[in-house]
DNA sequence: CGTAAATGTTAGGGTCGGCTAAATTGATCC
DNA sequence: GGATCAATTTAGCCGACCCTAACATTTACG
C-alpha cells in the first residue's frame, strides 16, 4: 500500500498519512519504511479482519433486520463500525445465525479472524457462452448497487455470457429469470462469479 | 445546574465543564453566567430530548432484541447513541412498534420532544398499607437492578407497603407474586410509583 | 459582618488527528 | 549520469477536549 493511495480512499491528505503510519508502525500494527509504502503485519491484520467483521455483521443487520436496501448500508455500517461494543456486535451476529456473507457476497471473518477465500473471477473474465453464478459485488457506489438489483446481478444468481464485442469488451449476460443486460468492461470487474453453478 | 454537579456526573473536571458551558452558551444550547450555573435553553432542550429519545430506543432493542439484561443496558446504550445515524435509531424505533418506554420505564420523547410526565413519588414516599404500581427505577447501578429484578421491583408490578419504621425510615413492600422485601430510605427513593394500580 | 471553606473560572499545557507549505526523496527520461 | 518531476515526508499550525495549578467568587459560619 502506498501513501497516496491510503490518502485518497480516506478522503484525507497524504502528510495525514504519513504521521499515522508512523504511529501505526509504533504500534506494531503495520511495516513501514519511509518513501518504502507499508504491509500491515499479523497483529495488524487481526486487528483489521475484526473491523471487517463488524462492518459485514452490521451490513447484514441493516438489510435483514432493518430493512435498508444494499446500497445505503456500506455508508451506516462505517459511520457504526467503530462504535459499538464489541458486545454488541457478537448479540447481532447469533441473532442474524452467523451469516457467512454481508448483502454484497463478501465473506464474513469468524472471531478468530478466519476468512474464506474470495473468488477473482469477474464478468469480465468470461467468455461468450461461459455460464457462473454470482458471488459478489463491489460495493461502493449506491447507483451501481440499484442498477445491478434491478438486473438480478445479485449474489447467487445464475448467468450466462451470450456476447463479447471483442473490439470494447462489452459484453452481454443473460441473467436466469431476470433477462439480458449489457456491461461495459469497467461495470464487468464489478462483479465476481464462479464458474460452478450455486449448489 | 452547577458546574460541579456536571463535572461529577461526567466524570471531568469543573475546569472542562466552564469550558463546555461558555461553549455551548455561544451556540445557545445552554444559558450561562459565570458562577451562576446553567440551564438548558430551548434549542438545548430539543438537542437533549433527541439523545434521551436514541438512548431509551436504543436500550429498548437491547434488551427485547439481543436480550441484555436490564442491568448492563444503560452504559451499552451510552456507548453507542452517538454514533448511530438517526436514520438506523428511526428503523430500531419502527421495528420495536415505537415503545413507550425504556426497559427502566422512563417514557421515550417522540421526535419533536414531547415527553409523557414521568411520576415523582417513590416508594420512599409511601405510608403503610398503601398499594402502588412500580413506574420507573433509577438505572445507574447494575447492582441495584440486579437487586430490584430479582424482587420483582420492575414496572408494572404491583405493591403493597406493610411497613414504614419510623426511626431509620426502612420500608417492607409485599410485592404481588414475589414476596416481602425490606428497603433502606435510600433504595427506597430509586423507585418511581403512582398510587393508581396498572390497567 | 468577616473570614475560611467550598465552589468555579482562568491560564497554560498536552494529546489526537487533521491541515498547508516547504523540503526531501526516488523515478523517469533525455 | 544528471535534471526534472511526482510522490512523500517534515515542519509548523489548528481545533476539540481534556488536564493541573493558580486565581476569583460565593457561601457558610463563628
Ligand atoms: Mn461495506
Ligand atoms: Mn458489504
Ligand atoms: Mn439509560
Ligand atoms: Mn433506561
Amino acid at each position: 500500500m502506498r501513501t497516496g493511495d491510503i490518502a485518497q480512499r480516506l478522503g484525507v491528505t497524504p502528510a495525514s498519512v504519513s504521521g499515522m503510519l508512523k504511529h501505526l508502525s509504533r504500534e506494531g500494527l503495520v511495516n513501514y519504511r519511509e518513501y518504502g509504502g507499508a504491509l500491515l503485519t499479523a497483529d495488524g491484520e487481526r486487528a483489521a479482519l475484526g473491523v471487517v467483521r463488524r462492518h459485514r455483521v452490521l451490513e447484514r443487520f441493516l438489510t435483514d433486520v432493518l430493512q435498508f436496501g444494499w446500497e445505503q448500508v456500506d455508508a451506516l455500517a462505517h459511520q457504526m463500525e467503530h462504535a459499538l461494543p464489541e458486545v454488541v456486535v457478537d448479540a447481532i451476529e447469533r441473532l442474524l445465525g452467523d451469516p457467512a456473507t454481508c448483502p454484497h457476497g463478501h465473506p464474513i471473518p469468524d472471531k478468530e479472524g478466519r476468512v474464506a477465500a474470495e473468488p477473482r473471477l469477474t464478468i469480465g473474465g468470461l467468455a461468450a457462452g461461459d455460464r457462473a453464478c454470482v458471488r459478489e459485488v463491489d460495493e461502493f457506489d449506491p447507483a451501481l448497487l440499484d442498477f445491478l438489483q434491478q438486473r438480478g446481478l445479485v449474489p447467487g444468481a445464475v448467468l450466462r455470457v451470450s456476447q463479447v464485442n471483442p473490439i470494447d469488451g462489452t459484453v452481454v449476460v443473460e441473467v436466469v429469470d431476470a433477462g439480458a443486460t449489457a456491461l461495459a468492461p469497467a461495470t464487468a470487474k464489478a462483479v465476481r462469479v464462479s464458474r460452478e453453478v450455486a449448489e
